[in-house]
DNA sequence: TATGAATGAGTCTTCATTCAT
DNA sequence: CATGAATGAAGACTCATTCAT
């Protein structure tokens, strides 16, 4: 801004000669930001760092993003909405069966969570985060019908006989994300833990769809 | 980054100023610093704020910690082992009940959550997170070795046929840890959603005996 | 910094799309240069906010100025400079009579201004900077020539009677123009103040001319 | 804020030995800060360059003022509004002699011009400037009362015939201070031009209370 | 104990400028 | 002509940390 009276030697910034013009550069960002943002939290990554790790230079990143508020929005508006939308269109899918319709949630929350590795922490973090920014961008755009209706519809089926009357509605879907989100975030963090070695999605998901249908009891033994 | 709540340095009333209270300085900020690490996120609680939000200067803080690093060491050492130590203690209570000793464990879990409020925020984030502080602190201190004595209790249980055979044993505590300590550290920020508005300890304690023993299926609806 | 109005790019109709603009844009873009210069200042207006508000990136403006060195230069040379010759030949207009020729001068000043905003402005705060970038560029295209003639043409009138000697004639022009210049480039800030509802053009140069005759003296009240 | 997997060599700030804790820093760097606005404008004039020139460390500066807008505050309400007191309340000295209030004035502002070299150009720069930012503080300090006060006034002079009746009341201070701020700001800049070398303050006020009071008529020369 | 003063490093952001297309 | 992509430098501001007092 400022010509200031010592003008020093007149420095040559620009497009470095060569530099290939890709268009998807954007798009290496979103996914750089959504990794770091999983593995280290939002407050702990900077912009610079995804611009490091995605070779670009920090004012790089201001300018696909003019704030690092803006790239919240993004993030949010073109991967972690439609990724979450996706698991929720499956509640109404069978409104008939809840046993079959809660697996399905459960093994889709794990697929998801395979398929988007940033997805389970994101989530959880935002749970347990008072200020964690993502949570306040998503009440802007995303109220809290659909928890309703899912509420409503557990109701429902208790009513109907179909689902353990002793089960908290307002607490069925934070159990679901505990018992698959939650180990599928955490399993990153597990590689060379001898007694976990053979954890993975598939074991997880087996796992979770066991605990949801029958706890812990040994229903099946008799 | 942080949207800390802007609370002025407290002039805490009842102690004469200047009575020493060197030892009760020291406990505060660790109680603040959990509570702040538990809301924010480590990386976005400063020393500063922790240190205004305790009515001192960072200075002090510092004088108390010699460094940032330091107080995750005091944190883990003094608050954070032992809390864990007393959960952990109850697995080996019941060791020829299973339903009984899990049931346990998970009210354990909530009623600690309910004492200690950082308790389960502080946990999970560490489970998700690749280099939130507390882990590379923890590793120090605290091998697996408990983690393993669990795997084999509860692979003999289901030798036994006490145990849902379905059962991953290398996966129980977590889900045990999804049943309650993440439903606890989320319902803070429920606080004004009316769907959400009976959702307690005792509640979801409930909800997590129930789900545990015999998850969502209508087993005593007959 | 600057709290520029938000002006999208203009997409300007009455011109067909793709037609040949190029004189026209470098107009504009000097034109409204001129008016952010003159309303923010020099530094606070950047090359950016010239181009946005033209319609155009900043690239563009790059295209036509080099640099932005370059566009105070042609600033200077086609825009503030004719302005200024067209007040100082009117001070070799009347050299016989200093009561009309300064007065005619002022009222020149005032017209001037009225009809180019940024003349008064950009005068002044060249006065009174230090480093304000017009200033070197000027000392290199406008000696003091000028200057000294007038000051030796004042010097004459007070020989000659014509003039009040207690007048400091290196101060002469300043006086006019803190007569005239400074008002003029004041009252576009006193929209609405209710005490200066009726100040205009007209209105300043009348008071400028009166000031200038007689002073606040009650002369003619006899 | 971050603790980064990566932990370089602990590098140790902090308060390097045997600098002096002087507490008037504060009072330099206000100092240093109104030079610098006044010779370059507010908006040239970086946080960095008045720690500079103090001899300071720009975290020094924001250690002192919070922020850049603080900045502004202080030197408004410690520097700026006191040397403007000073001047406007000559106007009520002499209520029944125009003349010589005003040629007062006229005297009190060069006087105060030489002894605060920055007051001539930061009222000027704020008078023509559509956002020196200046200016919004300025509102939220100081009405117009005064200058309604001083309008009023003028007014009542002219009916009592004691003024100059073709005179503008609106407009009275505005040339009043462009007969003694103006020049006296302008003149820092005439160092070195030969026909102004014996241009100083007294020179200035002569000049302004010549003009001020019979303007260019040789009235005393019949 | 306690704190005010001080600082290096780092964060976010803007800007003038360049160049390939 | 026109622009999107790119960058180095710099600015505002924060933070952990130190030290003299």
């Amino acid at each position: 801004m400022s010509t200031t009276e010592t003008s020093k030697p007149v420095r040559r910034p620009g497009r470095p000669a060569g530099a290939a013009a890709s268009k998807d550069q954007r798009e290496r960002l979103l996914d750089i930001a959504l990794e770091l943002f999983a593995r280290h939290g939002v407050a702990d990554t900077t912009l610079s760092a995804i611009a490091r790790k995605a070779g670009m230079t920090p004012a790089m990143a201001h300018y696909y993003f003019k704030t690092r508020e803006q790239l919240f929005d993004l993030l949010i508006d073109e991967r972690i909405m439609p990724a979450r939308a996706n698991i929720e269109e499956v509640f109404q899918a069978h409104p008939g069966d809840p046993i079959k319709a809660l697996s399905l949630i459960a093994e889709r929350l794990v697929v998801t969570n395979a398929r988007l590795p940033w997805f389970g922490a994101l989530w959880i973090r935002e749970m347990i985060s008072d200020n964690d920014i993502f949570k306040q961008h998503m009440r802007k755009r995303f109220g809290i019908e659909r928890q309703a209706a899912m509420f409503e519809t557990v109701r429902r089926w208790q009513k109907e006989g179909k689902l353990n009357p002793d089960i908290e509605p307002a607490l069925l879907f934070v159990s679901l994300l505990g018992l698959t989100t939650l180990p599928m975030a955490a399993i990153r963090r597990w590689k060379g833990d001898a007694f976990a070695a053979h954890i993975d999605a598939q074991v997880i998901a087996r796992h979770a769809v066991a605990m949801l249908t029958h706890g812990i009891s040994p229903w099946n033994a008799a």
